[in-house]
DNA sequence: AAATAAATTTAGTTATGTCTAAAAATTTTT
DNA sequence: AAAAATTTTTAGACATAACTAAATTTATTT
């Protein structure tokens, strides 16, 4: 078994390569988990001695296949336990990430497996990101990032891509949750902001906001 | 706020507490966490520091007010967990004391209030054992181990001190659960062990296993 | 193609929590 | 009340996972 610190590398890893596509760097992940660019050297070291790594130095690390299981199993875990916490204890969706990152590390896989049985094998967590399946298979929905529709475009939000406190406390004081309506009225060259109408209100929004919303892909 | 390994040693200390009544010697709390008992006086120096013990060296240790509170805050998150786990998820008695081993430690009280809700407020978990409430307060129920009962009483299984997987998967083979009626048939003197009616089988058990089971006091 | 800047690694340190072996204190036995 | 046995503590070591500061490598400018 691995310790959490390897457990929270291996998923910060994940996460980052989801985005980028490319080798992971060294300081990419010291922002992910705060730590400093030489902790992070250290344990790529670690996870490449336990195979769950390809990692030359200076060169940058990505997951191998058995890290990648690992890493997905851990996302797994996480999206199963928030869907828990906001469906049947009644959490709403900006609370839940901060617990479910204790949560992901409890080992039993049958109590995961039950729980996932208990949740009725649920795709999709509170977020709209979508919960990897035993067998490590993720479900693909085709989406786009709301920034990159045109002026003109109405559409509902299918997820968000962080589930920062912050952020989604913000979404819901803009009445977007899951599902919500939203046009794009205008795209301000300047800054890349959009207006938009959300349930009849016009508001204004960052590029950063935009960015993080997904929109479903016809 | 203390760490997993703090944590497990004021559980530790109070469930010794409360089988003892006595200050807790440094052998007792290596035997329950197996560790050397130089961990343990490690630890013990550190608790001092945080003022949730009471120590002198060669003198044994009890709980602070402050570590006592804090102990049946996690016999309360460990109970409240094996109860979900048994009734919501299916899981058997036998299998969800190590589970909630791992479950106790996580931190959000939100989270522990919001599931004892679900859960109803339970006062007993799968082992009969008392959940304390959000104030700390443990439901006190009369009740005597088996093991001093006298031959010919008959009563109904109250719950189990222990929740060791091997104990209760044995008394499970025994067809003894929470509520079974006992009888008690013969004593033997030598070891102690009786003769006992279940279910209307007649079985002989140990000791070991009568002074484990709880019964109601009239 | 140097020079400069940025990213990464190495070296050395620290805190936590464990261990074994040896020393010291306490308890039990004779 | 000594001696012996047991318990507990101290001393010294080790693994994990973090840090800062310095050195090294790679990338970007000039
Ligand atoms: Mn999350
Ligand atoms: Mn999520
Ligand atoms: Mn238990
Ligand atoms: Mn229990």
């Amino acid at each position: 078994m691995n310790t959490l610190a390897e457990e929270n590398y291996l998923k910060a890893i994940l996460n980052i390569s989801f985005n980028t596509n490319k080798k992971v760097s060294t300081n990419e992940i010291s922002n992910v988990l705060k730590t400093s660019p030489a902790s992070v050297t250290d344990m790529l070291k670690k996870l490449l001695e336990k195979k769950l790594v390809e990692y030359e130095k200076y060169k940058g690390v990505e997951l191998s296949n058995s890290g990648k299981q690992y890493a997905i199993n851990i996302l797994r875990k996480h999206r199963l336990w928030e869907t828990f916490l906001v469906e049947h204890l009644g959490f709403n969706w900006s609370e839940v990430h901060e617990i479910a990152e204790e949560l992901e590390h409890i080992k039993s896989t049958k109590l995961i497996d039950k729980l996932d049985a208990f949740l009725g094998y649920p795709k999709f967590d509170p977020h709209g990101e979508p919960i990897p399946n035993k067998e490590g298979v993720i479900p693909n929905v085709k989406s786009t990032s709301l920034d990159q529709m045109e002026v003109g475009f109405a559409g509902h939000v299918l997820g968000v891509t962080i589930d920062d406190k912050l952020f989604l406390d913000y979404l819901t004081k803009l009445n977007i949750k899951i599902g919500t309506k939203i046009e794009i009225i205008q795209k301000i060259d300047f800054d890349k902001s959009l207006i938009v109408r959300i349930e009849n209100i016009q508001n204004h929004i960052s590029f950063d906001v935009a960015k993080n919303i997904l929109i479903k892909n016809n």
